[in-house]
DNA sequence: CCTTTATGCGTGTGGGCACTTGCATGAATC
DNA sequence: GATTCATGCAAGTGCCCACACGCATAAAGG
């Protein structure tokens, strides 16, 4: 039984989760800062001890918290099963997939986007975003190349997420709530014709 | 000599002013809750006294800040102030306008962004951006009544919005720099195909 | 049964921070 | 010259927080 090689305890695993949950739930309502180790612990369950022995300190809990939370590795399997002959289905699609993605991320960005401002010690980035443009670009090449759409790709790419993502991100500040939809539809048809 | 009836040292109004800057300088940078009062004080070359004698307390000091730090108000004199026949050279006028303005604000808005979502105590809410989208809205809706645009004001307002707001705020997620006058007319080029 | 291991629990501790207080000072006003 | 007022300065208070330590306990394996 090398399985888990855990001894003691069942779920070693299972408590080490439940930190992380209760850490990402609450960094993302108040903040890295305003955010108490232990008010984690309480939340998770756990004894605030517990959750030094396992981290070490709040910095690496948030990192180990953040390397769980973040990335959107399904994109490319979503374009990849994409129709390619409806344009504007395609979009939409992706569309409805990148809000969805964002809306559970975006607290969390949120934050990044704050301490990437304040510039603070150990911030490690958040490279989900930066790949989602770079392969929705890849997607517009092949476009162009066919020749259904005009532009520069990594404009487009930059023009089409920058809309979802703030409409997303900017929730509060622009007063919108999130997106139906006949929102993205609307998006995707601007921006459809925009590059046609 | 009502003028400005102060006794004593000179810069009244002055040295709460060197507070209010220190403050925005170092919230920008650090965030509220990263920033100390002393820090403040130290930056704004004042005793830490004097700024709770100015302001009463941390918090109140910040409602201060953002009251003197904030607002768009001479967006709705930049649309007045268009030409109203040539939409593309309006709209790249209008987006360098908006760009700037956001640039110049944007660690303000990251941090506003962030305990927005933290829905910490004391965050009054940031009315500019929300402003803006109206003003611009009412704008499109003349285009759209005079036939040269097509679609939803609104939802066209936020798309314009969108893309500019995600390229200044999502400078480090996205890793695109500060958009040059090429890249947003790029953008407006896309846009104005898009609701023509 | 004995050891190992993960956890709970309580009790610090050292530091930082918001905020206070009392006093001295120096400029402007009268 | 006396008063007023904004500020500097120094010390302090009370709180909260990250983090540590020691001990009890209970589950699992040999």
């Amino acid at each position: 039984m090398i399985v888990s090689s855990q001894r003691g305890h069942a779920g070693v695993e299972e408590t080490r989760s439940r930190i992380l949950t209760a850490a990402r739930e609450l960094f993302e309502r108040k903040g890295t800062r305003g955010t108490t180790t232990r008010e984690v612990a309480e939340r998770a369950g756990v004894n605030e001890a517990t959750l030094f022995r396992h981290f070490g300190s709040k910095s690496a809990l948030l990192n180990a918290m953040r390397e769980a939370a973040c990335g959107f590795e399904t994109f490319r399997s979503v374009v990849a099963s994409l129709s390619g002959t409806d344009n504007a289905a395609d979009l939409s699609r992706l569309a409805r997939y990148v809000v969805d993605r964002m809306i559970s991320k975006r607290a969390m960005m949120c934050v990044s986007l704050a301490e990437d401002a304040t510039g603070t010690d150990d911030a490690p980035e958040f490279r989900g975003p930066a790949q989602l443009v770079s392969d929705l670009a890849d997607y517009f090449t092949t476009k162009v190349a066919a020749g259904t759409m005009h532009g520069d790709p990594d404009l487009m790419a930059r023009c089409f997420l920058g809309i979802l993502f703030s409409s997303v991100v900017g929730r509060k500040l622009w007063g919108s709530d999130v997106p139906e939809q006949a929102t993205l539809d609307g998006v995707v048809n601007i921006f459809l014709n925009g590059v046609r």
